[in-house]
DNA sequence: TGGTATGATTCGGA
DNA sequence: TCCGAATCATACCA
């Protein structure tokens, strides 16, 4: 019989060997064989049976050192523990290990899930973008699933600024005022990311300012009624609004 | 923890 | 393709 995987080796086994049953891996498999099915029942998505296989390895020795040493097993181990919610044990392993980047973005995702799960049994309702945000700052990701690399949100203040005059001059900048944005280090999509906000939240504060100045003026209920009894929206008569 | 500012994204319309 | 509107995501402050 020829064997392509070791996880075809582990399926024939329990097959063919039923009284060894999940005995086998630790007995039968070199530390990279090991690594290898464990490596396929992720990808499988075979929990239950990947939870299976890691119980039946070595609980002690020099074998199970040379096993634990490998990555695949200590992803797996990982997605165990996250699917059994044995979140503890999931960022002692996540702690603990160094991963290769190439693990980052699967281990990153069962981290934060795991924390949003346990914050939304502490608090009994699903968290929103806000709570999920206060989550992921209360609980940084390791660095050993993370290059540590951040992601800037804000542009700087020099920046700001620069944009900021060009809008005064002209709020509807062309594709050649764009790329001359490139000078101050924003693509053209983010210099007309900006002037799009920009102008969205100025005609925003003009309609509330001149809404503002008809409740002002609007005495009596009969008024009120019918001035329409809500803010006008930010959709209406944009032309006498642009800055 | 709520409020707010700000950059990004999505979607429908012209 | 560009626009406005709505909304999301992130960041910060009180």
């Amino acid at each position: 019989m020829v064997f392509r995987s070791p996880l075809d080796f582990f399926s024939a086994s329990r097959i063919l060997l039923p009284h060894l049953a999940d005995g086998l891996p630790g007995l039968c498999f070199s530390a990279a064989q090991v690594a290898s099915v464990c490596a396929t029942l992720e990808e499988t998505g075979d929990v239950e049976r990947l939870a299976r296989f890691l119980w039946a390895l070595p609980g002690s020795g020099d074998a199970r050192d040379s096993i634990s040493e490998q990555e695949p097993v200590q992803r797996a181990r990982a997605l165990v523990a996250y699917h059994a919610g044995r979140f503890g044990e999931l960022y002692r392993i996540l702690e603990t290990h160094r991963f290769t980047r190439a693990s980052h973005g699967k281990l990153q995702a069962m981290w934060l899930e795991a924390h949003y799960r346990e914050a939304e049994a502490l608090r009994g309702r699903p968290l929103g973008p806000v709570d999920k945000y206060r989550v992921r700052k209360k609980f940084p990701l390791p660095k050993t699933i993370w290059d540590g690399e951040h992601k800037t949100h804000c542009f700087k203040e020099r920046t700001r600024g620069a944009v900021r005059e060009w809008y005064l001059q002209d709020p509807y900048p062309n594709p050649a005022k764009k790329r001359e944005a490139h000078a101050t280090g924003l693509t053209p999509t983010q210099v007309g990311n900006w002037f799009k906000n920009r102008r969205q939240r100025d005609r925003a504060a003009a309609a509330k300012s001149r809404w503002s100045q008809h409740r002002g003026r609007a005495s009596s209920p009969e008024r009120e009624r019918a001035l329409g009894g809500t803010a006008p929206s930010v959709t209406d008569t944009d032309s006498d609004l642009d800055v």
